[in-house]
DNA sequence: CTATGTAAACAAC
DNA sequence: GTTGTTTACATAG
């Protein structure tokens, strides 16, 4: 994203890094379109900050943390920590560290678990971490400024100490990084960044420097080996696949093909029934959209943009411990990195996807500004588009927030207050780690988070109107666009059938129903998000409604698993979402309107959401309409009743221009608001608070029960804290602010893969009180106790 | 309970 | 036979 400088990054790692994460999310690779404007940004490359680094060469400190200086990075240093250390000891490390370098000393910290790890076998891999590391820093510098602000990334282990602590990469949320960590705790390293060959990503060649690092090509082993089964899900391999397209788009033969090339075992071991099992993944999941070329007569299957991470292959590569213990069994964690892998002999299936419990999520919080995320490299672009999200996603693309799973929102608002605490207390925005205890689920498509698109499709967002039809064939980005509309959609609970939107008004008569003014708060709730965990629906299937058609898919929690589609067209949210009150820019950022619902931002999000949800008017009425509808995926099924269906048509919806400017990759949204002083970000805190406090206000409940685990007691609390503030807002205020707010409640984002992982980036940025980056005395513990 | 994997029944081509 | 959708069941966490 964009900038910002001041924010920092929060980190939290599951458990196990997936491989498959979704994280990849990291996407932007994969886009070739480029549409994107996006562009993503910054990242990389460039930059770097020259200033002057000071060295200060390497130290270590008695309890074990280490600090040395990152071999390519200028102001940079990594520091290495124990699994044992405590964080006060880090602190006092690095404010031992800073004092000794001054100011001009280094600015960023780069944490890593020494946990187990060490270094990656893989002599390549450690370089290539490095690079990573640099390369995220530089982002992160990049962005802007940033110049003194140190910046502290901080990973850890979350649970166990394994993590690793390869370096992080350039952008948190970049699943390869997960994998690094990953795999370093397990020992090996290397990464496997397969290369993307496959994944044709188009990369970009910005992109690639970013990712190509990552990637450096390693064959995996189990990639190699025939024998053995590829440690992703089908869902993951699904996505792989897809998004090594340049429109993102494959055809189930292609599809299994890609797979049978990447993944010998498939052409070679597995039984046929595998193929059976895509099948059944695509059609079960709400994040594979089948589109139907233009004469009806290919069938091309696309991920949802909104759920779309733009995984490849590379990206999640992960190497194999084939040596590794990890197999077996190393602690849980470690095994279940295995697992995946490994194998297990008896069971029936192994879990490609091993689940893990936790997953790093990085948090972006913007709170100030500009940040920096990530990256880059694959973001979507599309999503940078404004693709929308759909499942979890949330995460990040740039337009749209989503947040994914309610969990990511309750997070994400715990976070807000403590996170602006912190910022305001420090000087230098470090980054926390935080562990999210579990998610729900991580993934998006599924996920907690119901957003959902609604239309998918609605390529446009902006015009509420508009039809989808895509020309061309890119569905996905058109798609991307959609994320604005994103509205979580509930699925079981509430049956609502109204859940959903129905943008169109056209070709459905859906209902519509109003949206309810942004303006109530009640309404958005984001309850259901919270609820929700985790179908969220997307609309898959385009119906024709008329010309265009979207499918939107529905699926019903509780009862099958099937997805149903849906078309809508997708119009009209946009609107409703928006609430005047919205600045202009605020509302770009929100806007993305489609990508409202995406946004999930905080506060604004929620009040999307919210609104959708709640007014469903969206989904609600699609959903609702499906219901009644046959509209069930299959269209030799219900074909009759329903309306038009499937209507081979180009749902597909009009490229986005895409918000561009939004859009920002990073997952999180960048606050707008540039900082100021810390007084301002106070300020922007109450904001935040506010706002997100009205949202939570239901949802939070929802989100204790749901997510409470995820956020940590402290940030938590926070913003409870300043319920009371928060609600005071009046209406009008709020309007005002929602703005605002929604800009920092965009800075969060959600991301997942597969459901089972599952970033949180936050971007926090502190004010720039340089002063002592480290902060001197700035112990978490304080903060926490304030941000409380 | 959820996520994932398998198998299989069906339907439409 | 292929492609899709669903349902049902199994397993692991």
């Amino acid at each position: 994203m964009r900038t910002s400088p001041h924010r920092p990054l929060i980190l939290k790692r599951r458990k196990l890094p997936l491989p498959d994460g979704n994280a990849s999310y990291t996407p932007a690779r994969d886009e070739p379109d480029g549409q994107g404007k996006g562009a993503p940004k910054h990242e990389h490359c460039s930059g770097d900050k020259p200033r002057d680094k000071v060295e200060c060469g390497t130290q270590k400190f008695p309890t074990g943390i280490k600090i040395i200086n990152h071999p390519s990075m200028p102001n940079t240093q990594v520091v290495v920590i124990p699994p044992n250390a405590d964080i006060q000891s880090i602190i006092a490390a690095l404010t031992a560290k800073g004092k000794e370098c001054g100011n001009n000393g280094p600015n960023k910290f780069i944490l890593i678990s020494s946990g187990g790890a060490s270094r990656p076998s893989d002599p390549s891999a450690a370089p290539q971490q490095l690079q990573s590391e640099d390369e995220r820093s530089t982002a992160t510098k990049q962005d802007g400024a940033a110049d003194r602000q140190a910046e502290l990334c901080v990973c850890f282990p979350a649970g166990s100490g394994e993590a690793t602590g390869s370096g992080l990469d350039n952008s948190l949320t970049n699943i390869q990084w997960l994998g690094k960590m990953s795999s370093d705790g397990l020992g090996s390293c290397a990464v496997k960044q397969e290369m993307e060959k496959e994944n044709q990503t188009p990369v970009h060649p910005e992109e690639d420097s970013v990712a190509a690092t990552a990637v450096s090509s390693t064959s995996s082993s189990w990639q190699d080996s025939i024998s053995e089964r590829p440690p992703y899900s089908y869902m993951a391999m699904i996505q792989f696949a897809i998004n090594s397209t340049e429109k993102k788009r494959m055809t189930l033969k292609d599809i299994y093909t890609w797979i049978e090339d990447h993944f010998p075992y498939f052409k070679h071991v597995a039984k046929p029934g595998w193929k059976n099992s895509i099948r059944h993944n695509l059609s079960l999941h709400d994040m594979f959209v089948r589109e139907t070329s233009a004469n009806g007569k290919i069938s091309f299957w696309t991920i949802h943009p909104d759920a779309n991470r733009y995984l490849t292959l590379d990206q999640v590569a992960f190497p194999i411990p084939e040596h590794h213990p990890i197999s077996t069994g190393g602690g849980s964690q470690n095994r279940m990195l295995a697992d995946p892998f490994s194998s297990l002999p008896g069971r029936k299936m192994k879990p490609l996807l091993p689940r893990v419990s936790s997953y790093l999520v990085p948090i972006q919080f913007p709170v100030s500004q500009p940040l920096v995320l990530q990256s880059s490299l694959n973001i979507p672009q599309p999503m940078a588009q404004g693709a929308p999200l759909s499942s979890s996603e949330t995460t990040r693309s740039s337009k749209r927030v989503r947040i994914a799973p309610k969990v990511s929102v309750s997070a994400s608002l715990d976070f807000v207050g403590p996170v602006s605490l912190l910022s305001t207390g420090f000087s230098c925005s470090p980054s926390l780690l935080l562990r999210w205890e579990e998610e729900p689920s991580p993934f998006l498509p599924v996920g907690p988070v119901k957003e959902e698109s609604h239309c998918e499709e609605g390529p446009s967002p902006f015009p509420p109107t508009q039809s989808v039809k895509k020309n061309d064939s890119q569905p996905g980005e058109a798609s991307t666009s959609f994320p604005s509309a994103l509205g979580i959609k509930q699925e079981n609970e509430d049956s609502y059938p109204d859940e959903w939107l129905s943008p169109f008004p056209t070709a459905l008569s859906i209902k519509e129903e109003p949206v309810p003014s942004e303006g109530e708060p009640s309404l958005f709730l984001p309850i259901p998000c919270v609820k929700q965990k985790k179908h969220f629906t997307l609309l898959k299937s385009p119906l024709r409604g008329v010309s265009d058609t979207v499918i939107i898919k529905r699926r019903e929690m509780g009862r099958s698993r099937r997805k149903q589609h849906l078309v809508l067209p997708c119009s009209e949210e946009p609107v409703l979402v928006l609430p005047e009150s919205i600045g202009s820019d605020s509302f770009r950022l929100i806007s993305d309107l489609p990508s409202l619902q995406e946004t999930h931002s905080l506060g604004n999000m929620v009040q999307l959401n919210c609104s959708q949800e709640e007014g469903g008017p969206f989904k609600t009425p699609v959903k609702d309409m499906f219901c009644r509808l046959p509209v069930s995926s299959t269209p030799s099924k219900v074909p009759t009743a329903t309306p038009p269906q499937g209507g081979p048509d180009p749902w597909r919806l009009t490229p986005i221009t895409k918000e561009s400017n939004e859009m920002d990759f990073s997952p999180v949204r960048i606050p707008q608001v540039p900082f100021t002083s810390l007084q301002e970000n106070l300020d922007l805190l109450a904001f935040n608070s506010t706002p997100l406090k009205n949202l939570f206000d239901s949802p939070r409940q929802l989100l204790q029960t749901e997510s409470n685990d995820m956020v940590s007691g402290p940030l938590t609390s926070s913003p409870a804290s300043n319920p009371e503030s928060i609600k005071q807002p009046s209406p009008e205020q709020e309007g005002q602010r929602l703005s605002e707010s929604q800009s920092l409640m965009e800075g969060l984002v959600l991301d997942t893969m597969n459901n089972s992982l599952s970033k949180i980036l936050l971007d926090i940025s502190f004010s720039g009180l340089e002063d002592d980056v480290l902060g001197t005395d700035m112990s978490f513990s304080q903060f926490i106790p304030e941000l409380r």
